[in-house]
DNA sequence: ATCGCGACCTGGTTGC
DNA sequence: TGCAACCAGGTCGCGA
């Protein structure tokens, strides 16, 4: 599942093979992908036909193309979505949604075309009006800690004031984007903090350290995933190289523990999982079952 | 303002 | 063997 370092090296790619490229048609194949454009899958195609791409931006895990029209194509690529750019001949992937024809000089354009894939549609692609410098429609999310803007000592402060769940926090876009359930986990790990501890029961200190690990999981990743990616092809296949090797949490149900050797437990959290080392990260009183 | 939960999706895997 | 249930999970919208 693409995670923001994944969805930066989709924008890097983005940015190198389709700036500049103007869009000659587009053809919507499943409408679900579509479904946050207000006037559908014709009207998002009318809207984008002949404009000109001018690159590719990201905050959190949404994308999006600035046009020559000052609107974007805002898109987020959910558990399973892919941005392809793909020779024109090359037969369908199973799972193609979207495809846009694109016109222009240079080798990086001619002859090929972006398809968005995507198995589950979790993601989709609308267009943002006027939405070339930020759109309007990801406003209200944070900026992602991988962002030179990014506040810091805000992020901390607003932090120590919430009740909920430090894991809940981390997955909560309005306070930081681009963090999902599996760096939510590691950066829980490496903090040594149990996912349930209060927001507000955090130490300064705690808080600081935990935004410290995020940022550097995610930079990690995206060390990692920048180099195998390198490619035409640009593409995300669930699988960032960096998952395998060096989780210590996520996924790792009934493994030892790389500190201390203590069997990592798996609790069901949202409709998902969490995963940590009971010994490192103590359940906080509040969330320990009664005697 | 904040909190917490269910719905949305598909396909691979697990369990009976 | 067949089929149902489960699992992955980011975001949105809802009621409290």
């Amino acid at each position: 599942m693409p995670e923001l370092p994944e969805v930066e090296v989709v924008r890097a790619g983005l940015e190198r093979h389709v700036r500049g490229a103007t869009i000659a048609a587009v053809e919507v194949l499943h409408e679900r992908p579509v479904r946050r454009h207000p006037s559908g899958p014709t009207g998002f195609a009318a809207a984008l036909t002949g404009r000109r791409i001018e690159g590719a931006r990201r905050r959190g895990k949404y994308l999006w193309l600035p046009l020559d029209d000052g609107d974007a194509i805002l898109a987020h690529l959910g558990m399973s979505g892919q941005m392809l750019v793909q020779p024109v001949a090359a037969p369908a992937e199973r799972h193609l949604r979207v495809r846009f024809a694109l016109t222009g000089v240079g080798p990086e354009v001619e002859g090929r075309e972006l398809r968005f894939v995507d198995q589950r549609m979790f993601g989709g692609l609308s267009v943002s009006v006027g939405g070339a410098d930020l759109p309007s429609e990801i406003a209200h999310i944070a900026r992602d800690p991988l962002d030179p803007a990014f506040d810091d000592a805000a992020f901390v402060a607003r932090l120590r004031t919430r009740t909920s769940g430090v894991k809940r926090l981390l997955l909560d876009q309005t306070l930081i984007s681009g963090v999902g359930n599996i760096y939510a986990d590691e950066a829980l790990w490496r903090t040594r903090l149990h996912g349930e501890r209060p927001g507000n029961r955090l130490t300064r200190a705690q808080a600081v350290e935990l935004l410290g690990h995020a940022r550097e999981v995610m930079n990690e990743a995206l060390a990692q995933g920048g180099t195998s990616f390198d490619a035409l092809y640009v593409n995300v296949n669930g699988e960032s190289g960096y998952f395998d090797r060096s989780l210590h949490a996520y996924g790792r149900a009934d493994e030892p523990c790389d500190r201390c050797g203590t069997p990592i437990r798996r609790v069901p959290f949202m409709n998902r999982s969490s995963y940590y080392c009971p010994r490192c990260q103590p359940a906080p009183r509040s969330a320990r079952p009664k005697a």
